[in-house]
DNA sequence: TTGAAAGCGATACCAA
DNA sequence: TTGGTATCGCTTTCAA
């Protein structure tokens, strides 16, 4: 067995209560030189106390999980960096579980966590809606903030997302102003919030400048290259015109452009395309892709700061957050 | 507070030890009606087991962690996914650490896994050497599975590692049998023993081939984008000829290629270039990368399968694996 | 088949 | 400033 509280206690012949207050620094009720006594034998021995012991009777266990659809995605892993910083600054650990953008290892992750009494749980949903899957925050008293992605009718305790609509207007107008009549979208998921907001965009911006919105020109992938570089050859394959291509989001737009290059169209010659994310990757392509930037570390460390403010029962001012993508202009598209 | 045992038990009439018995599956000790009267509850009540709680029990946790040195770099997440996959389906929960590759949160992250009483940890490090950082595996007697890289002096339980010496021999070859006489070389960090073996590998195809081997022609980099970026910038600018590019890695591989193309040389007319891991993008580049494919999938549910064998007692027949990277032509090198 | 009680390793309250 | 002890939620052994 490893050394425990106890055995510390005996060595220095004082109580366990007494090594309990010297492990967590409290500034009174022990004698100075008890403290150091008891601290050379903690050192000596490299005693670290059972967190799980700890855990069961503070009901605390200073962690937070953070459910993420894909950690493959590179939108990813940016943010569950910035949310680790944040986290471990505050000295608090987070979990991290990867649910393949699969609603019953969502369940599984989230239900685990709580098993495990993480102090709450930072979530990008995979759920469109809220209805069959009644996870256990409020019975566990366990806050759930929400990121980047939002569920219908779930008493979520925060969210940070990015405000999508605007986003995909911003693009959709930059594609038009350049004379683009007929633009591709690509859209994500169609059980995401976060899809029909972006195809609101698109659609609104369209509605702007007075062009006819094609439903032909919409097109649904996953996120994955391979459905962006489907979409556009399936476009071309069913001979539907366009000038432009607005992804939903960098990897997929990676794929079109791999697309129109097999299908010899010149980017951004002939088509113009825009992708989403600003993904690190996103400038090493060829030609380097026009973008929507997202800010990934803002979002986390909102998410993060949001998460801390109410396990520690402060008030939020804002349990909405929203912030704002903005366009990063390279070679994808023309001057 | 949460539905517990007891209180179960209080509703079911039954003892504490009944319930357990109940929720553990236990074939014995428990009648049949007393069974299903006692799941009934757990269901209605949707009891879930404190894991914190049986954790000090039986000072098992299922649960196992992963300490990673850099999640942004494409390489890691395809490994955690692997990795995840195997121990999920053995109904293991693992931990996600990032380290930054720092070594100071590596020696965090392991110790606060220790802390929380993971059953094992999986370690893909960034310490060259094990003198200065004594690890607390043996006293928990926590057993500890390399991954990807190795540390001199450390004992760890297994390893899992991929041949790097044969691939850089095989990549070096390529390259010099194309007619290349002087080849860049851009190493990862000079801590990391894959960086030395990679190094080597490269060495001594030179060697076979009787070609000169110009320290001059090789450059650190560190695994990032900008440095493959900056290795080529630095030949370069230094006026040091070749003809080939040598990459340790996708991500500085595409930096060089990137590099190549802003000072203006063809690839792969007038420079071939060469990456190791073969991660998603490598394809997505243009031109598409000639590369070393590294078994990921292999390489992660192998550490898995390894660890396990070990949490579960069982001897380990091989406690070193090792694995074959292969070439994948792309357009990057000439045909 | 069932239950009582000890034990796991910590915290925290109340006395001394 | 200290220590004794109850407590947290579970498992497990031993008796009934």
């Amino acid at each position: 067995m490893s050394v425990t509280i106890e055995y510390i206690a005996r060595m220095a012949n004082v109580s366990k209560a007494t090594v309990s207050r010297v492990i967590n620094n409290k500034a009174q009720g022990v004698g100075k030189e008890t403290r150091a006594r008891v601290q050379r034998l903690i050192d000596e021995y490299g005693y670290k106390p059972n967190l799980l012991a700890r855990g069961v009777a503070t009901s605390r266990t200073k962690t937070i999980g953070l459910v993420i659809p894909d950690i493959t995605n590179p939108f990813f892993p940016a943010l569950i960096k910035a949310i680790e910083h944040c986290a471990s600054e505050r000295e608090y650990t987070v979990v991290l579980c990867n649910t393949d953008s699969s609603p019953e290892k969502e369940k599984q992750s989230i239900s685990t966590l709580i098993a495990n009494r993480v102090d709450g749980i930072i979530l990008a949903t995979v759920l469109e809606e809220q209805r069959c899957i009644p996870y256990d925050f409020a019975k566990y008293n366990i806050p759930c903030v929400l990121i980047d992605r939002r569920t219908k009718g779930f008493d979520y305790s925060a969210g940070v997302f990015v405000d999508n609509e605007y986003a995909f207007y911003i693009a959709a107008e930059l594609l038009i102003k350049h004379g683009n009549r007929r633009i591709a979208f690509i859209a994500g998921p169609s059980n995401l919030s976060t899809t029909q907001e972006r195809l609101a965009g698109y659609c609104s911006a369209l509605k702007q400048y007075a062009l006819h919105y094609d439903p032909a020109l919409v097109v649904q992938g996953n996120f994955q290259y391979e459905s962006g570089y489907a979409a556009v050859m399936r476009l071309h394959g069913h001979g539907i015109p366009f000038t432009a291509v607005l992804a939903s989001n960098d990897v997929m737009a990676i794929g079109a452009l791999k697309a129109l290059r097999d299908i010899g169209r010149a980017v951004p010659g002939e088509v113009e395309v825009v992708g989403f994310d600003n993904i690190q990757f996103s400038e090493m392509v060829d030609p380097p892709l026009t973008t929507l930037d997202q800010p990934l570390y803002e979002l986390g460390s909102k998410a993060a700061e949001a998460m801390l403010a109410l396990i520690e029962g402060r008030r939020l001012d804002d349990t909405n957050i929203r912030m704002e993508a903005k366009l990063v202009v390279r070679a994808s598209t023309r001057p």
